[in-house]
DNA sequence: TAACAAATCCCCGAATTAGGGGATTTTTTT
DNA sequence: AAAAAAATCCCCTAATTCGGGGATTTGTTA
């Protein structure tokens, strides 16, 4: 059974090369092809695709809006972009709107095919510089000028604290609790109080919330 | 130049495999292959690699972990992780920890070898499931509403959160406890408990400290 | 209309934390 | 050597938080 393709581009060039290639492989079958997303709901209902290919920039419902749609009618078809362009917004827009693959326009014929496989068997390509660009949005925004202080002058926000009270107030970060951090470090809980008693006087506090949010907002701790 | 690959894995098979895999194809040098994690630092400073295979399960320092640690001391490098398995939160630990690429151990070694490329030239290569996951971590908090926020980066770390939620989450960061909470706010103390219920499992987390760690360092509250 | 999310409130018991006292043993500094 | 700081441990009481249960009202959505 031949993957059924429909496709939503409003360049006729991209349109006419796609079909050449999908109707010209064994196992696939372009099922519609449409230059605009204006009647989607109609376009997918009528194709009845396996998978949509979708551009982004199309003169009336553009793909982000159309991936929304067709999503949210049919959520058992998998939509892969394919578009020109990769700013930030338009591939996290168009993931978080249900899509599953992201690839280019540069794409090769051949690896757009096995993209479509891929997609139709519940994967999510995406072109090299797109899943950079996914896991940079999970990622932590992480500190990126590292070496502030290597100088021997004690950091102002230090509240000289000890090197063991550091060690407890990142465990607390990490969010344990006094018998996870005694465990942890291998010592009563009531040494653990002691020393949390003695932070919260460093730190002119009196709750593990404000100590953590103090000591995440100070970097105290790293 | 070739590009210098250094191994993490507690397989020594898997170590022997790879290393004749990568050894034995011009364009690459293996720099150095490593049972477990425990000298992370030291191994990576030694080889000096452009990219490191990292397996996530290892005795001792795990996978995960040593991403942590190489990230912050050579953020630079690129880290792929290749594992036998892909359970949900290790394909989400090893991300937010800086893993550059997400491989399953039963990849042919010809993949293997673009995949390194891949990561080398800054793309970030996955397994078509791993993907998949990775596109869902980013769907989950709901259909993001009708307004595309181009304006700003894009906040993946909403957990869906209602404004009541934050708002009392937002306090929770500023050091109230309970009661204050409820008195600011103009809500019971059941209330407040109500809502910190929701906000722990939104979280997924189980304590104050946790939630306001998360908070602040998600940026979920600003 | 029915189903759902959001926001509000309540109770119980168990676990955890806070604040107030101590004390002893190492290290480090003066 | 004496003083100070750091690290370890203990007891008691009160306050707070956590994890289960509920329930009601008000909107919004399907």
């Amino acid at each position: 059974m031949a993957i059924r393709v429909t496709v939503f581009d409003d360049n006729k060039k991209m349109l006419d090369s796609l079909s050449v290639l999908i109707d010209g492989t064994p196992g696939f079958h372009m099922a519609g092809v449409f230059l605009n997303c204006n009647n989607v709901i109609n376009d997918v209902q009528q194709s009845q695709p396996d998978v949509i290919l979708m551009d982004i920039e199309m003169p009336g419902v553009d793909g982000i809006e159309a991936v929304k749609i067709v999503k949210q009618k049919f959520p058992n078809v998998n939509v892969m972009m394919q578009t020109a362009f990769e700013n930030d917004e338009n591939v996290f827009a168009a993931i978080c709107a249900g899509a599953s693959g992201y690839i280019l326009k540069n794409t090769l014929p051949a690896r757009i095919l096995e993209c479509i496989v891929e997609v139709y068997q519940g994967g999510s390509p995406m072109s090299p510089s797109v899943a950079r660009k996914v896991l940079g949005f999970l990622q932590q925004p992480k500190q990126a000028g590292a070496h502030p202080d290597t100088s021997e002058q004690p950091n102002v926000n230090d509240y000289n604290l000890s090197p063991r009270e550091k060690e407890i107030l990142t465990c607390l970060v990490k969010g344990m609790s006094y018998k996870m951090i005694a465990e942890n470090c291998n010592i009563s809980y009531e040494t653990v109080r002691s020393h949390m008693k003695n932070i919260y006087d460093k730190l002119h506090v009196a709750s593990m919330t404000e100590a953590v949010a103090k000591a995440i907002n100070q970097k105290i701790v790293s």
